[in-house]
DNA sequence: TTTTCTGCCTAACGTTTGTTAGATTATTGT
DNA sequence: ACAATAATCTAACAAACGTTAGGCAGAAAA
C-alpha cells in the first residue's frame, strides 16, 4: 500500500491496520479471546478510537471473514475466466484448485482466521459472512456444473460433496503447510490430481495424473 | 453410562456433565467465550462447584482436547490390531480411515472441540495437549511406514505429508457432514478409495476402487 | 442416631471487557 | 494565519469474568 494522501487516505490506511492486526490476533486466539485494546495496540492506536472507523467489535470480525472469502473468490473467478472457452475441464478445475490455494496462503492472516473461527462467532457474525460464503460457493457450483454438463464429470459424483471435500480439504492445509518450507504451487498439483481423480470420467484427467 | 453409585461414582457423574457440557459449548463458540457459569448451568450446577472437579478452566478444556483425540485413537488401534497379520496394506489403512471416521462422529461434541479450537486456545493448554496428538500421529506413521515396508507404497510418496492430509482431509468433513442424513460409513469408503489412490502403488489399492 | 465427609452453594473479590462521550491534536482547506 | 474537520486520546461506566473461601445439605460410615 502507497503512502496516504489526504484524509480519506488516512482512515483508509488506519482501517486497514485495525484489520490487518484483528485478522492476525482473531485466527491466533479465537474471536473472544481478543479484547479491542489489543487490536487497536497492534493497530497503533487506543481502543476508543477504533469505534471511528467501526461500529462494534462485531463489525470488524464480519470484514475480516468477509476479505478472508473475497480473496479467494477473486483469484479463482479470475484466473478460471481468463481461461480460453475451449478449455478441458480438467483445467478449468485445476487451475480453479492452483488458484485457491495461491491465494490461500497468500491472505493467510484473513482466509485462516475464516477458516478457524467462522464456526465459533457470534450468530449474527455467522449470518452476515453467509452471503458471501454462498457467493463462493456458486462460483465452484458453477464451475462443476459446466464441467458435468460437458460430459466430464462421473456420473456417480455428488457434486455438492465434492465440492464441499475440494474446499474443505484444501482449507485443512493452512494448519500444517508452511509456504516458507515448501511450494504452494507443488501442494496445489498434488491435491489437483487426487481431487480429479476422484472427480471425472476416466482419461480426463490425464494431464494431472500423479 | 450406568445410574452412579457410591461417592465416587456421583462425582465422576458431575465430572462427565462439566465435560460434556464444556465440549458442546467450546465447539460452538470458542474456548474465551464459554463462561465458567454457562459451563455450570449446562451441567446443572453453580460455577464455584465446577472448582471441587477441576482446579481451573484450563484444565477442563486440556481434558476435552485430549478426550476429543483418544476416542479416536483408541478406535483406530483397536480395529487395526484386529486385523489378521497378513492384511494387506489398503485393507489396514482403510481400516484406520473407517474407524477414524466412525469414532470422529460418534464423539462429535469433544473431536470437533479439537479440530475447532487447538488452534486458538492458550498456548499453555496447546503445550498440554500436544503430547496425546503427538501419539496419535505417531500411530498413523506406524502404520503408514508398516505399508511402505511391505513395499505397497509409492516411493514418491511423503508419508508425513500423506498423513497430515489424511487426518485434515477427514477431520474438515466435521463442519459439513451431517450423519443424520448421511451415512458415515458410505463417506469413510469414498474418502478411503481417494486417498489410498494417492498413496499406493498400482493395484494395490484394487479393492477400493471407486 | 450421630458423626464424618463429599459435593455443592453463595457472596465476594480484583480484573477485564466493549463501549461512550467529551476533550484534544493533527491535518486540510480557504 | 485561521477555521473547520478528521482522527485520536482519555476517563469513565456497567457488566462480565475466573476464582476463592466459608457455609450448608445430604449421603455414607460408624
Amino acid at each position: 500500500m502507497t503512502a496516504p494522501k489526504g484524509r480519506k487516505d488516512k482512515a483508509d490506511a488506519s482501517r486497514v491496520r485495525i484489520l490487518d492486526a484483528a485478522a492476525a490476533l482473531f485466527r491466533e486466539r479465537g474471536f473472544a479471546a481478543v479484547s479491542l485494546r489489543a487490536i487497536a495496540a497492534a493497530a497503533g492506536m487506543q481502543a476508543g478510537s477504533v469505534y471511528y472507523h467501526f461500529e462494534s467489535k462485531e463489525q470488524i470480525v464480519v470484514e475480516v471473514l468477509n476479505l478472508g472469502i473475497a480473496a479467494v473468490h477473486r483469484a479463482v473467478a479470475e484466473s478460471v475466466a481468463a481461461l480460453p472457452t475451449s478449455a478441458a475441464a480438467a483445467e478449468v478445475i485445476g487451475t480453479g484448485i492452483r488458484s485457491h490455494f495461491r491465494a490461500l496462503f497468500q491472505f493467510s492472516a484473513y482466509t485462516s482466521a475464516n477458516v478457524r473461527i467462522y464456526g465459533q462467532v457470534p450468530a449474527a457474525v455467522r449470518a452476515a459472512n453467509l452471503p458471501v460464503r454462498r457467493g463462493y460457493e456458486a462460483l465452484w457450483d458453477g464451475i462443476l456444473d459446466r464441467a458435468a454438463a460437458a460430459g466430464a464429470v462421473r456420473p456417480a459424483v455428488d457434486r455438492r460433496a465434492f465440492r464441499l471435500m475440494l474446499i474443505g480439504s484444501i482449507n485443512a492445509t493452512l494448519e500444517w503447510f508452511d509456504p516458507d518450507r515448501g511450494d504452494v504451487a507443488d501442494l496445489a498439483g498434488r491435491y489437483a490430481a487426487i481431487l480429479l481423480h476422484g472427480l471425472l470420467q476416466p482419461g480426463e484427467d490425464a494431464a494431472w495424473a500423479s
